[in-house]
DNA sequence: GCTACATTGGACCGAGCGGTACAATTGAGC
DNA sequence: GCTCAATTGTACCGCTCGGTCCAATGTAGC
């Protein structure tokens, strides 16, 4: 409903969102009530209601949340030199065995958001925008510094490649198996590598 | 519970079946109830609990029927050839379009499926692994038949095709935009066919 | 047309859901 | 230490959920 005006205020709300994104990453959204959020996080309704106006605003809080998490790991690694690229597909294959396969926090829970309702809807299409755009732009990096060369856009190199790893945490979830997003990962890899430019003799 | 033992036993299964895909698959397992399910199939409770233990049980009753949805429009295509094989994407992109980018009928169930029980998690594996395994063996075939040639094994390549698969349905849901797919099936598509022999001079 | 079983209608249930109301409590700034 | 808004505890609400029960009805095979 409104944003906390004091320290101790941010910090219980902040608790509810990181109580909310743990469960519901377990379960689900709608596996997941509000109640049980609330009891992992301490709190009582009135607090809840008091920084969110619905479960959906808090959902789309806990997208915020998911996505932020997604990004600042994200931004540890330098994606515009292919040591950094590579590193990263590590880190997201080591991120899915070590959290046992359950997916990727703002993949399964824009599956389901995008079911929902219209605003959600929204929501989920603004977020993944931004995902996508923070891989253009280390591509688009890359490009300027002749590290690849193509008649591919940067914008098109980012959607293949965040493609390429939701569809692997898709399918290493459903499958229960972590080879498949290793070699979406890996597939995904060798084909930007495919646009180093040739050397001309 | 138990199967049905008469003819008309079975059109009342069916109904049910189809009733609960079709809303699943608009609001999603959990955003849907049995209640609705049954409204729509013009039947009741008793019905319902006659031929499935449980709203989960008839939930992998809906899981088997996407799947035999999917796996009977691919059937129309020779996939185990190029045209073939870019018939079947180009009706896979149409489809997403057609039902206004809800995404797949498998893959965002089995998201959901995953988040839940053991039981439904293992029934999920076991349906994409059927669904690869489709796949797998027509890219035998071409192998056997000399139109590609590559270290990746069948499997490799049923994996990482149905990958991007995955990846491209769940992008274009959640940008709401045809674009991702077209993309990433595209991709997928090229890669496959760099993998074509080189005519020995 | 009798019989035995498959099928169906519909009332009912307890639990849990998201959400509300309101009074009590806290604490920062003066 | 007063004041007043921010924050919190708690009881409550109406509703819907998945699931149960049992009597009524249809019907295939004799």
């Amino acid at each position: 409903m409104q944003k906390p005006k004091t320290r101790r205020g941010e910090e219980r709300r902040d608790a509810i969102v990181h109580a909310a994104a743990k469960l519901i990453y377990e379960r689900g959204l709608r596996g997941t009530s509000l109640e049980d959020i609330l009891r992992a996080a301490d709190a009582g309704k009135s607090q809840m209601y008091h920084y969110f106006s619905s479960k959906d605003d808090l959902a789309a809080a806990v997208l915020e949340h998911q996505l932020a998490q997604v990004l600042g790991q994200q931004q540890q690694f330098r994606l515009e030199t292919w040591s950094g690229l590579r590193a990263w597909f590590d880190a997201l294959l080591e991120g899915q065995k070590a959290r046992e396969l359950r997916g990727c926090p703002v993949g399964s829970l824009a599956v389901e958001m995008s079911a929902t309702s219209e605003e959600l809807k929204a929501r989920v299409a603004d977020a993944f925008l931004r995902w996508q755009s923070t891989l253009e732009q280390a591509f688009e990096k890359m490009r300027s510094r002749g590290l690849i060369e193509t008649d591919a856009t940067p914008a098109e190199l980012a959607q293949t490649t965040l493609a390429a790893i939701q569809g692997g945490y898709l399918l290493s979830t459903a499958e229960q198996d972590l080879q498949p997003m290793a070699r979406s990962l890996k597939l995904a890899y060798t084909h930007l590598r495919s646009l180093i430019p040739k050397p001309s003799p």
